[in-house]
DNA sequence: AGAGCACATCGACGCTCGTCGATGTCTGCC
DNA sequence: GGCAGACATCGACGAGCGTCGATGTGCTCT
């Protein structure tokens, strides 16, 4: 055991974005915030999200993920426990599957960091 | 080499982004959309692009904006470049001075992007 | 022409990340 | 009990990132 050890959220609070736009981020805000889109920016991650809230009932089992990527079973697995420990997926063990979700909010919570940023008028 | 464009600079893809919940995003997609978010995802370039856009005239001096980080000059000038390269930021010399603007829609797209969050249930 | 400032680039360093094969853990079934 | 399947974890590898000091480039003023 080393160094994953984020715990950047275990609570369902995600009142962590001000806009982004308006007035500057704080030092600290902004260490609370780029864990989040550390997780997002990377395709594969990315699509697992997509794959997941676009499944029926907002979850997807892992064996599903699995076969939509050309990736080892590990590496999915990894992926996944990236998109968990930053708290932006739900994980419910059912017998032998595991099913992820996008956890409520955490995606909303992101979008209200670039939403001021709807001075795209021009 | 199933290359995707190199958008290395100075191309505004910002046509890009489907709402990320509804339909699952495509591999071509991801792979265009990660780079954005992995831009941003750096607690002292979220900083810059706030601090800059909260500037007035949503522009802002090199000069300013390294008094406002306890890193060397050569490191802002380094984010600046990669946010600039994602196409986030746009670059304006001035005599001596060089300013750094946001770039009109380009966090509005990424917003798209989680926009259809608002699956908050409740 | 020379000096001085603002910013960019270079080369190097330690650290983190994405991926893999191998192995471990738990579950359900014969 | 034992075996097979579904995921997680481990250890290792190459590649990329964030930071720095040093140096280069372009502008302004004297």
């Amino acid at each position: 055991m080393s160094t994953v050890e984020e715990t950047t959220m275990s609570e369902p609070g995600l009142a962590c974005c001000t806009p982004l736009t308006g007035t500057p981020m704080s030092a600290a805000q902004a260490e609370q915030v780029a864990p989040l889109l550390k997780a997002l920016a990377d395709p594969v991650r990315l699509r697992l999200v997509s794959l997941i809230a676009a499944s029926q009932g907002g979850e997807a089992c892992v064996c599903d993920l699995n076969d939509a990527f050309d990736l080892t079973q590990a590496t999915i697995s990894h992926h996944l426990k990236v998109l968990h420990s930053a708290g932006l997926l739900d994980r419910d063990k059912r017998g032998v599957w595991v099913y992820y979700a996008v956890r409520p909010g955490a995606l909303g919570a992101v979008a209200n960091l670039f939403d001021t940023a709807a001075l795209v008028p021009a």
